[in-house]
DNA sequence: ATAATACTTGAATGGTCATTCAAATAAATG
DNA sequence: CATTTATTTGAATGACCATTCAAGTATTAT
């Protein structure tokens, strides 16, 4: 017996970074080998091949991006106010220059073909999952009387989903830090008022 | 001399196709080969290459959305009900089945890599080309007394531009009917109230 | 210590792709 | 009609890539 020697999650967010950064389909096994470390036959000990990088890395993207969600919400402000934070957060990611600026949900599932109905089906649960996650905050937020209570949590989540990926393709093309904060404060108001 | 025998919009939409529906860079020449009819010979002689065609394809897909909307905005309702027509429209293209359902320029652009400045530069410019034209019907209506005039009308145009983005995008993942339906609903109402 | 097991190495393989090219063909011009 | 000029054809080219594999190596368990 023997363990690998790599450490997993490293080349797991080496490997989501130049997918975010290249795309799937144009980063190449000797970028992969170059920016991991790994030679081929190792990451197809570990990962069975390319594809399966792939998923490996869409779940450790789904993992980083669930902490990070729960530190924005782990603190005793409003529920309000952690939203608009986290939206400001995005905001910032989205005119950074580096891998972030993609998400790899979304980057990911433009580049899935009808084909690979695998990548597209873990991405829309993973999707789900992280709206599920918005519309329980917004639960929340209505039973401590932040929201009010007439309102769909459901609705307001999806609401927002759709305004966080409006604004990430928005800034693919024109990334201006005023007019992407501009967007994130109407697409707030458009949700508490 | 010699003309091209080919009709060149007839094979620009057939391109313009199949880089929506299986992205630009899988997109082989024998498929376009297959779906165009033309050798490969004959693609470069009139497009010079693969990315050639790309760009000539993002522009006849821009000539075709520019006669698109102006016929959504050529009746003689009022503008803001022309805008939820055109809306509705634009969920109807996401749940369908066919290429309309992804936007080239969408597609392209997140397929497009830092190197390729051309077709982001591009791409972007038609996106803040349409853009204007939201923007400027949102003028009309305000001087049509539709909207009140205490609005920015560039900003509602952006506002907009980023809602479409973000409800083809989430119809990438989950394309129900009456959830984008409402969504769109929702998109429209944040706009005029 | 020794055997068994699993990871690592990196060159080799086979396939696919964008592009080129030279020959063939057709239209237009004078 | 003849010449010129452009397009068409489709096979050939060279490059690149994902994957395989056999030999080497390290770790664990007995």
């Amino acid at each position: 017996m023997r363990n690998a020697e790599f450490d997993r999650e490293k080349v797991l967010r080496k490997a989501m970074t130049l997918f975010m950064e290249k795309g799937y389909n144009k980063t190449s096994m000797p970028d992969l080998k170059q920016a991991t470390g790994l030679h081929p036959g190792s990451i197809y000990c570990a990962f069975e091949n390319k594809h399966g990088l792939l998923l490996a890395a869409i779940a450790q993207y789904k993992a980083d991006r669930n902490v990070e969600f729960s530190q924005f919400f782990s603190t005793d402000e409003p529920v309000l106010t952690q939203f608009k934070t986290y939206l400001d957060h995005i905001v910032s990611e989205c005119v950074s220059c580096d891998a972030a600026k993609g998400c790899l949900f979304i980057t990911a599932l433009y580049e899935s073909t009808q084909a690979d109905k695998e990548v597209q089906a873990v991405i829309s649960e993973n999707i789900a999952q992280w709206q599920q996650a918005i519309a329980d905050k917004f639960k929340q937020a209505m039973t401590k009387g932040e929201l009010s209570a007439d309102k769909d949590h459901e609705h307001l989540a999806r609401f927002l989903v759709m305004g966080i990926y409006g604004l990430r393709t928005f800034a693919q093309s024109h990334p201006q830090p005023e007019i992407l904060e501009k967007l994130a404060e109407q697409l707030f108001n458009s949700i508490c008022h």
